[in-house]
DNA sequence: TAAGGTTTGACTATCTTTGACCTTTCGTTA
DNA sequence: TAACGAAAGGTCAAAGATAGTCAAACCTTA
């Protein structure tokens, strides 16, 4: 964990706290970090997205920003659109990552059941062709989300 | 016993000490032994095996590394009994529900855990031909067992 | 000397970093 | 008030940094 990506993830964590959401200005983390403005961008696209529970909404020009908010989510509609839409046909073993990320950070999930989880749905657990693997993996997680709904109740 | 495999085992047993885990760079190794690169993940294949109880992740580009942990293996018999012996090449989904409940009895599993495991590895979750699903499924369920013991430590 | 373990290297996959060029917004000025 | 320029942020592709795969060549040993 030396690489500079995972430090401006870090930095970004720890200023945003407990607050729900943090405005940064682009430039002056880049510079701050002494590193391409764009590597900013590759940081908030490849970890503050909305599988792990991150909105960002930006603007441009004076005075412009880049503000990103965690999301805060009801439970079973929270699950339910994971079910119904979020989660889709395929999955990738990097996305079903970062949802369970998700829902062990808001205790819908403890982070062992998470293990469980990411263990049965590996790669090397679902050993056929890549072409089907992701749709295996799509529908057994949303197995796995359906029983949640009925557990909770 | 002076072939290079055997050499590069011994080292990393050696740092790995009474860690449970460590990180290595692939490429790093390779250099400090003079070998090709792909040397190391020969000796990890056959060398830190799950059988042994080794469990391996990793990561490429910028920083990449390999970790390689050290699962509990004699300390929980029974479940390593399960993964090497019990469950086999092939598990019909009757016998999973058969295993996992003792595993709750065990309290080796909660109630909640098990329905998880067992909507995941469900028929229905496993939408392929009659003829590999139940191997999949053990092989999945191994997986979701050797990760256990991989908490428990 | 056949079988199986070891070594190597070419090719592939994935993740990160950088930079050139593009777009939007705002304030200023003719 | 339209035009312009400065001040943001956005996009994308290339280059760099690792690790993974696989098969051929090589070596050891029964």
């Amino acid at each position: 964990m030396a690489n500079i990506s995972d430090i401006i993830e870090q930095f970004i964590l720890k200023t945003l706290g407990d607050e729900s959401q943090v405005d940064i200005s682009r430039n002056e983390l880049a510079a701050f970090f002494r590193c391409a403005p764009s590597q900013i961008n590759y940081v908030l696209e490849t970890r503050f997205t909305l599988d792990r529970g991150f909105v960002k909404e930006s603007r441009r020009g004076g005075s412009g920003y880049i503000r990103i908010s965690k999301i805060n989510i009801d439970e079973d509609s929270y699950v339910n659109n994971l079910i119904l839409e979020s989660v889709g046909d395929e999955l990738s073993m990097k996305r079903l990552s970062q949802i369970t990320e998700k829902l062990v950070s808001e205790e819908i999930l403890t982070s062992k059941e998470r293990a469980l989880v990411l263990a049965g749905l590996s790669d090397e657990s679902l050993a056929m062709p890549l072409t089907i693997r992701d749709s295996i993996r799509a529908r057994a997680f949303k197995n796995i989300l359906t029983n949640l709904l009925k557990e909770t109740k």
